[in-house]
DNA sequence: ATACCTGCAAAGTCTTTGCCTTAGG
DNA sequence: CCTAAGGCAAAGACTTTGCAGGTAT
């Protein structure tokens, strides 16, 4: 928590309470998350709006601690860059559960060899199965 | 063409004029399209409107011929399941250009795993790797 | 003949911006 | 103090739906 304020800081973002509360929000949390989630914590819907979480999240992105992701049909989702972020996810397309897989990176080397084939820099990536759960069958 | 045309039958989907014109297209397309791109398609301008493509590819999705996917980060775009379709892309973040990577499945033994541990069905992927091009950076 | 399909317009949903006020450093 | 951040309301950008009329089978 503390080291992520302090990269705010370094990066000229105020500390304020809206902030803070955003970022232990985030922190909490095990799956990425949308701006409606975010406006609904209780944690968040007394001390700021929607408006506010939308800009605090833009924010962390530009300063690279925060990704977007893009795999819900409508809408970003949103997770913290910190520690040991999950890049893999599985979704039931039935009920829409998401869940984060705990694997080693599957595409690691391959990213590294299109990173030298490419020229493109910066790389990261996105990986979603998709599929029917046990349940929903 | 006639291929998916004679699923489309199967699946009791008329063949109309909208519908052969929109798989046209579709056909011709090396990458996923959104909703705007095919209405602005010259083939499609004049003979349907957004909502008939709209519906179409709706249609087109629930028979099991067309692919939606997420990685833009504002609307879906689509793409055929016929043939070789292409599952990973490398998109530049900067100007936004999608290619098709024309790699072997770095994941399909990944996804069998999943398959027999989490008992999902009818797996499926997609995998984008993002970053700056060459030209951005 | 009868479902299904189409087009237009209108309603939704979620995101983004303008502008004035509040408060962090 | 000075400038970034917050709140409200309104504008955007797409998507989705209702309904009257057209068309494939």
């Amino acid at each position: 928590m503390e080291d992520i304020l302090n990269t705010c800081r370094a990066k000229k973002l105020r500390i304020t309470k809206a902030l803070t509360a955003i970022v232990g929000v985030l922190m909490e949390q095990k799956l990425p998350v949308s701006l409606a989630d975010l406006e609904s914590h209780p944690d968040l819907r007394k001390i700021c709006d929607r408006t506010t979480i939308f800009r605090t999240l833009h924010r962390l992105e530009d300063i690279g601690l925060l990704r977007r992701l893009n795999f819900s049909e409508r809408g970003a989702k949103f997770t913290l860059k910190t520690g040991h972020a999950h890049n893999e996810y599985l979704i039931c397309e039935d009920c829409g559960t998401v869940q984060a897989l705990d694997i080693a990176c599957p595409v690691h080397k391959l990213e590294e060899e299109l990173a030298k084939e490419t020229g493109f820099t910066k790389l990261h990536h996105e990986l979603e199965f998709y599929g029917i759960c046990a349940e929903c069958k």
